[in-house]
DNA sequence: CCATATTTTTAGGTTTACCTAAAAAAGGTG
DNA sequence: CACCTTTTTTAGGTAAACCTAAAAATATGG
């Protein structure tokens, strides 16, 4: 299995630039916070697991090999940053825990996520439930379904299954 | 912050039953599949920190800070679980993934998923909306929500705000 | 209650990912 | 183009969390 930290290296690279040119040590340093050494060595092992094509002094960009993961962990990202906040979730928040979430979900639970947003967005306008569950979570009541949308619900279940 | 790997001993140990008697080292060691050399040095740093009271060559049981986390731990745990369950994810893997999210998300996204499990638990019965979502990822066609519904909904959608 | 079996600990070693300091290469300017 | 600055690399070192093998403590059964 692919190792946490190589994944945040490569995720770093690609947010610089690296899924098409060269990126520069001291910019990956700056971005992940380490110390320039430290990059050069994880650099140096990224290039021989052929995640990155990297030329002593000059830098490093993603290989094919790489640039998919990167792709994949953007893909991630983006599905539980949307899922998140669309149930509500602030932004800054939301974008915080899908960087970490994204390493060690499997991707049953990300393709859940996915559907579940897709799910949100085919619907003409914000869902009725979602403004209640809003709702919910701003006052901490929940307004029951009005009866007459009950009785509706109940009938058109009825009449699917 | 909480080291992650502190954080699964505590919580191995109190799946043990770490809780309120005296957990031994080879159980810990076969239940996290590690030697049970690793063990003893851990648990010996776990009561430097305070989380078990550790007695040599007995075993070791949580003190009152190391429960607390545990338990913090399984209400994570119970919230992620029951979300992924509600949204259809089968049972195997939403406590797969949850073992591994729970150790790496905010409070906040916890407590939106608990309130989102709550705010379908209050419901009557399962929701209509959800419903036509778990039929989408059956089939991956949504149904529209049938028009006489939707103006329903509209209708009530005006009246609240 | 003593010999043997089991469990736990100690000692010494490995890997991963970081660090600092110093050396080497690259880049920029008069 | 030579000097100076910046960037990168090398060398040597640390901490965390694991390992194996051997020593020490504890538990068990005749």
């Amino acid at each position: 299995m692919i190792q946490r930290r190589i994944e945040e290296y490569i995720e770093c690279i690609y947010a610089l630039g690296g899924g098409d040119k060269l990126v520069h040590n001291s910019d990956i340093a700056e971005c992940m916070g380490i110390a320039p050494a430290s990059v050069t060595e994880m650099l140096q092992k990224l290039s021989s697991e052929n995640y990155i094509s990297y030329e002593r002094y000059k830098g490093a960009v993603l290989t094919k090999k790489g640039l998919k993961i990167a792709e994949e962990l953007q893909h991630r990202h983006k599905a539980l940053r949307d899922f998140l906040m669309a149930l509500g979730l602030d932004e800054e928040i939301s974008d915080k825990d899908a960087c970490t979430i994204e390493h060690v979900v499997t991707s049953n639970t990300i393709e859940l996520l996915v559907r579940f947003v897709e799910f949100l967005n085919r619907c003409d306008e914000k869902p009725f439930w979602l403004n209640l569950f809003h709702d919910y979570l701003r006052n901490g009541e929940l307004k029951r379904c009005p009866p007459e949308l009950q009785e509706l619900c109940k009938k058109y279940r009825k009449g699917r299954v």
